[in-house]
RNA sequence: UGGGCCGUCGACUAAUGGUAGGUCAAGUGCCUUUGGAGCACUUUGUCUAGGUUCGAAUCCUAGCGGCCCAGCCA
């Protein structure tokens, strides 16, 4: 944290709620929160939203937060997913104070449920899921009580019992809180606290067949670990009479639930549930794919954590629920990579260049700074010949009004390199130009021209003799609405895949100092955008990512005004 | 047609009864050995109608619009 002025941070609700606690003592001045994660999948940039909620809101106020991982249903959840969960946390840049599992607090939340058995406010109930959904009533509706609603005691204490002990098959039983069948909040008419599941949990084994619901667990599992503040989304305010009803028949720690809104985010989808289909069904090539908004994937894309961060502090947190754009994102994703990314030459499609007045033989080391926004980060040796490749799209032969670009009689500059001015093209049977030749200023080395003229144009060039191969991957959004979810009639949001989201450039050419990059390493090849050394570069067979391009003002004058689609 | 929540520039978010501000996007210009970056400027907004008040985005009433809830998922 460097930042010279510590600019007022606009407030938000929750930072209001917890100042508003602070005042008035209501926690004896502590601030704790936890991230409750379930281990069925990975984690992506919406749970990075709540990450830095609830660890940077602690931080903020000297607090506590915890990493508990809500694990109450065993057919879902994998040790896998909790290993990726705790990189991911660590990577965005938080560390947890204690580390628990839902599954830690299964004989308290027993021993709980006997004490609302005994209470007379929960009861064993009978009834087929089918069953209790009819008994439940509709929206408009009331419901009305289960015949096993007034058991004795006595027999459900028993029954409890022998649902724990394996007695009976999964879904015989289940065990019910005594609340209002009549209530207008669905979650209120006898919620189901416990159901039978003979299903062996990644942590606790065989011990269990019967598991807590999460409306059972998670307020229970805040008030254990003494959570003052507990941030979820949206969709569970409806929840909050429960979780709060909970506490209070138990007379225990008075966790309080806050919701805020989810993130969503244009052109790509945040549903665990939709990813993993997208990852089973083979549309990408799994939960790190390079095009998937989890963590893993945006890290392998070249995100770094930085950009998320500020990005989740400038998207703020409210009860609205909106959609941000993706070019949001972006943005704070461009502003760190260009502080910190190395500037490199790379050729994406190569068009062959002859310098015909320079020397066959010869070889010159040009100095090339390695990032004008760090002078710190030094300069570097490239190699300079006869023979070059440029980008085939920095060259026209018929130009365009408005490209400055290289053109037959035109002068350019190549960046650290000469003036050259293009004299003649050699074309293909297709009447394809496919070699441009070239003159050189001999004066003008290192790209300053003494006679003080001016060129319009720099592009960027790699040497062919000295150059080494690699494959570029190309992405764009994975689907191409704005709101995948959006769909005619019979589809679903597969029919909104984009076909054109990856393109593997095979032929790329690169300056050779890239010869020996680490897999996860960030570079900016100039002119063109932020790219990434993939895991599966092998030495000699370098793959790329591009993370994100750089703005083109050139595409914008070329494509003429931009229409929303 | 039950209940809960929410409506501020194109997007996100501030203003906590007292000047509607910031960021992104868009546009214009400057600058530039990246058509990058940077800098400057500009456009656009309080859902509607009433009311309370010296004064309302904010409080009240009524509409309108959006989201969520009928898992033995979380």
């Amino acid at each position: 944290m460097s930042a010279p002025e510590p600019a007022p941070k606009p407030s938000n609700f929750i930072r209001d709620i917890i100042q508003d606690d602070l005042k008035t003592n209501k926690y004896a001045g502590r601030v704790q929160t936890r991230f409750p994660p379930e281990p069925n999948g990975y984690l992506h940039i919406g749970h990075a939203k709540a990450i830095c909620l609830d660890f940077g809101l602690a931080d903020e106020f000297s607090g506590k937060t915890n990493l508990r991982f809500d694990d109450t249903n065993p057919s879902k959840e994998e040790t896998e997913y909790v290993d990726s969960i705790m990189e991911d946390v660590k990577w965005l840049g938080f560390h947890w104070d204690g580390l628990f599992y839902a599954s830690d607090y299964f004989d308290q939340l027993y021993e709980w449920a006997v004490q609302l058995i005994k209470a007379g406010k929960a009861y064993v109930d009978d009834l087929s899921a089918d069953e209790i959904r009819e008994y439940r009533g509709t929206l408009t509706k009331p419901g009305k009580n289960s015949p096993y609603r007034t058991r004795s005691i006595e027999e459900n204490l028993n029954l409890f019992e022998r649902m724990k002990a394996g007695e009976f098959p999964d879904g015989a039983r289940v065990l019910r809180a005594k609340i209002d069948m009549a209530s207008p909040n669905l979650n209120m008419r006898d919620p189901v606290m416990y159901r039978i599941l003979h299903s062996e949990h990644h942590r606790t084994g065989n011990k269990w067949c019967i598991y807590p619901m999460y409306d059972y667990a998670h307020g229970q599992s805040d008030s254990l670990e003494k959570v003052t503040h507990s941030m979820c989304t949206l969709e569970f305010e409806d929840h909050r009479p429960l979780y709060n009803w909970f506490i209070q028949q138990l007379g225990i720690f008075p966790s309080q639930q806050i919701e805020f809104d989810r993130l969503n985010l244009t052109y790509t989808l945040l549903s665990k549930r939709k990813l993993l289909q997208l990852v089973e069904q083979g549309h990408v090539s799994g939960w790190d794919d390079p095009r998937m908004p989890t963590l893993s994937g945006i890290r392998r894309r070249g995100y770094n954590p930085e950009a998320i961060r500020n990005f989740c502090a400038a998207i703020g947190v409210s009860k609205t629920n909106g959609m941000i754009e993706l070019a949001m994102l972006e943005h704070f994703l461009r502003e760190d990579l260009n502080k910190h990314a190395p500037r490199v030459m790379a050729v994406l499609r190569p068009l062959k260049v002859v310098i015909d007045n320079y020397p066959e033989n010869r070889t010159e080391e040009m100095d090339a700074v390695n990032n004008p926004e760090d002078p710190g980060a030094g300069t570097r040796k490239v190699p300079f010949s006869r023979v070059l490749y440029i980008e085939q799209d920095d060259f026209r032969e018929d130009p365009p009004k408005q490209y400055y670009r290289l053109s037959p009689g035109r002068e350019v500059r190549l960046r650290y390199g000469y003036f050259i001015t293009c004299t003649n093209v050699v074309k293909n049977d297709r009447s394809e130009v496919i070699e441009v030749h070239c003159s050189y200023d001999p004066a003008t080395r290192g790209g300053n021209a003494p006679d003080g003229r001016k060129v319009k144009s720099t592009i960027h060039w790699v040497s062919a003799a000295h150059a080494i191969d690699a494959e570029v991957r190309l992405y764009d959004t994975l689907f191409t609405r704005e709101d995948p979810n959006q769909t005619e009639e019979g589809q679903d949001f597969t029919a909104n895949l984009n076909p054109k989201s990856l393109e593997a450039v095979r032929g790329a050419k690169l300056e050779p100092s890239l010869a020996g990059v680490t897999p996860g390493s960030r570079f900016q090849f100039e002119r063109l955008g932020y790219f990434c050394a993939d895991p599966e570069s092998k030495s000699g067979a370098l793959v790329f990512n591009r993370t994100v391009a750089l703005k083109d003002t050139w595409a914008k004058i070329e494509k003429g005004p931009q229409q929303k689609k």
